[in-house]
Formats: structure tokens, sequence, C-alpha cells
DNA sequence: TTGATAAAACTAATAGTATTAGTTAAAATA
DNA sequence: TATTTTAACTAATACTATTAGTTTTATCAA
């Protein structure tokens, strides 16, 4: 027969194959059966590992927050005050844009309030706070920013994927402007 | 037998019933079964009027943008400038808030370049383009002014409706600075 | 090396889903 | 009143997730 694959080898793996069908065909495609096909086992067999479609769902969603997190500290070393932050703006763009299945999974966790999906997205959130430090935003204005950032760029990510932009006008550009004249104006609120 | 509707009712009829179905339980709970149940009907019935549950997406993210766009209007109604602005945001806002099925289903749509889908769409984004005419933004600016209000509007109703806004901090009160940062820093760019 | 244990695959069966085909009854229309 | 159309229905199919119980394989201990 085939060979058993070796534990926690196997997690990963599948991840992986669950992000490729993601990213190639939507999340709607993310089915134990077609997951089950790619791997070329029962889809039962996949019970071993997750528990089941809302199981796979929220494994998924951390793997990518944590990618999402990961291209996010790389755009963010050795940058800061505006240009750390349009260099974190265009790696979620991009991000988003590379990945959509996987992107799409960060928010497509059975329950966001779990603990482990919590904290994979805490930790984007706090980068975002440390590049938005630089700005000095006094009391409630720096709260109000980090919420402003993050619907700014998940917006502009969602409304892409969806095809929301049909005019020749070139998205990452949008990004750059809506994103300077935002902190612009953050500043002299 | 029970009696048969008529035509030309029915069918508002499904939608407000979908409608209910979305803003309860979520689309994904939006299904023929779950439908035909609340109209006490079998599933089958429902493709006398629609063509299959892509067909339902497709018709209740129309009827869900109109009934979006018609808030926006009667917000947009007798304000200019900034308050007009501010108006129009928190009615998106709200909108999501008290129809979060409905809001989903907008961004449900099985293929969003549907002529009858991009067209209920196209008229929100026109209105948008009306609010901000009396900032007199020049060249693309304008439009990548249109951009950002729609990615900050989506990006707030989507992330609050997520469950992605855990600290008590107003969401009304976050969207209106962002929204009056946003473009005074478009104006002063 | 051998025997026990645990991991991870499997088959079989169940329940719920959309969908199609073909049928029937009611309503609208000529 | 007779015909046509509308909109319901039943029955059947094919897919989905899921559970239960089984078997094979690898790991690990004696």
């Amino acid at each position: 027969m085939s060979p058993r694959p070796k534990i926690g080898l196997e997690i990963p793996t599948i991840l992986e194959a669950a992000g490729e069908l993601a990213n190639q065909h939507g999340m709607q495609e993310v089915t134990l059966a077609n997951l089950a096909k790619k791997l070329n086992i029962r889809p039962p067999s996949l019970y071993n590992h997750f528990d089941g479609l809302p199981g796979l769902r929220k494994k998924l969603a951390i793997y990518g927050l944590e990618k999402l997190y990961n291209d996010l500290v790389t755009a963010a070393i050795g940058v800061s005050g505006n240009e750390a932050l349009l260099s974190i703006s265009k790696a979620y763009i991009h991000f988003a844009r590379k990945y959509p299945g996987l992107y799409e999974a960060t928010l497509m966790a059975p329950d966001p309030e779990e603990m482990e999906v919590q904290q994979a997205g805490a930790k984007i959130v706090q980068l975002s706070v440390q590049v938005l430090q630089s700005f000095h935003l006094e009391g409630d204005l720096a709260l109000h920013a980090v919420r402003g950032l993050r619907s700014i760029l998940h917006g502009f990510s969602a409304l892409e994927q969806k095809g929301g932009f049909k005019m020749s006008l070139d998205v990452d550009k949008s990004v750059e402007i809506v994103i300077i004249a935002f902190i612009k104006g953050m500043k002299d609120l």
C-alpha cells in the first residue's frame, strides 16, 4: 500500500495543499472531498488530523495569518515613518493578491474568538501599532488610527478580490495615495 | 392544497425571507432547504423563481445593493461637504450592522461581473462620486478618493462583522475620525 | 527481535445538500 | 368554457460532511 506519512509532517502538508486549493479555486472549493482527492486519501482520513471542516478552516486561518504576519514583518524591517507605513501596506495588499484563498481563509475561521486565531490576528495588530507609533498620535487617536489602517487595507484587499475596481487605474497607486492622505489627515486633525 | 401565490408578488416575498434568514443566521444558512422550510414549500419549487442557488444569490445581492443605495440616498439628501460625507458613511456602516446578512449577500454574487449586479453597484459608486465632488479633487485624485472611501467603509463594515474590533471604543467614532482625516489628507495632499 | 501500542489510513453507512425530470393542480387568459 | 401558463409537487440522483468500526503500518519498549 501507500506509505504512511510521519506525524508532525502531515499537518503542514495538508495545510499547504488546502492553501493551494483555496488560492486556485477559492475557499468554497476547499472541501474535505477535494482536499482528500488532492492528497490521494479518502475524506474520513482527514479526521485524524483535523476536527472536520471547521477544524480545517480554523487551522488554515491561523496558517494564513502567520504567513501574512511574516510578510508584514519582513516589510517593516529597516524602515520607519511613512516609508514603513507604505511598505507594510503594500505587503498586505500584495499578500491578498498573491494568496487570495489564504487571505480569504484568514476571515473564515468558524469562531474568530478562538484563542489561537485571536493571537495570530493580535500579532498583526501589534505590528500596526508599532509602525504607527512613530507618528505620535495622542490618546485614543492612536487606537482609531489602527482601526483605520486595518480597515483601509482590508477594504482594498477585499474589493480588489471581488473585482470591485474596474477602472484602469493602478490599485497600488490608490492604496499609496489613500494611506498617505489618511496618515497626514490623522496628524493634522 | 395550499393556495398558489400570484406572480410578481412571489419573488419579493422570497427575497425578504432569504434576507431574514441571512440577517439572522448568516449567508451560509441561506440554503434552498432552509428557505423552502421557511416558506412552507418544497426545495424544488424554488426553481420556478430562481435559477438555483446561484440565481438566488444573484438576486439577493441586487436586492441588498438597492436597499443599501436607498439608505445612502436618504442620508445624502439636504447635506453637503463634510456633513454629506459623514452622513452617507454612517448610513453605510449602519446598514451593514442592521442587515449583516444582506450586506454579506451584496458581496456573494456568483458572478459580480453580471450586468444587473454591476449596475446596482455602479449606482452606489456614482453617489459616492457626487458626494466627493464638492471637495474639488483634481484629476485622478478624485478617482483614488472614491476607491479610498469605498475601501474604508467596506473595511470597517467587514471587520466589525467579523468581530474584528474588540476594544471598547465606539466604532462609529472611529469611522468619523478616519473619514474626516482621510478627506482632509486628500485635500491637503 | 519480538510484542504492544498508537497513528493514520481504510470501508461502510447515514444524513443533509442541490439539482433534474416528470407530474399535477391551480390560476390566468382567450 | 376551454386552453395555456404558472407554480407547486414527488421521486430520483449525485454530491457533501460526518460517524463508527476495522485494518494496516509505524513506533517504541521489553
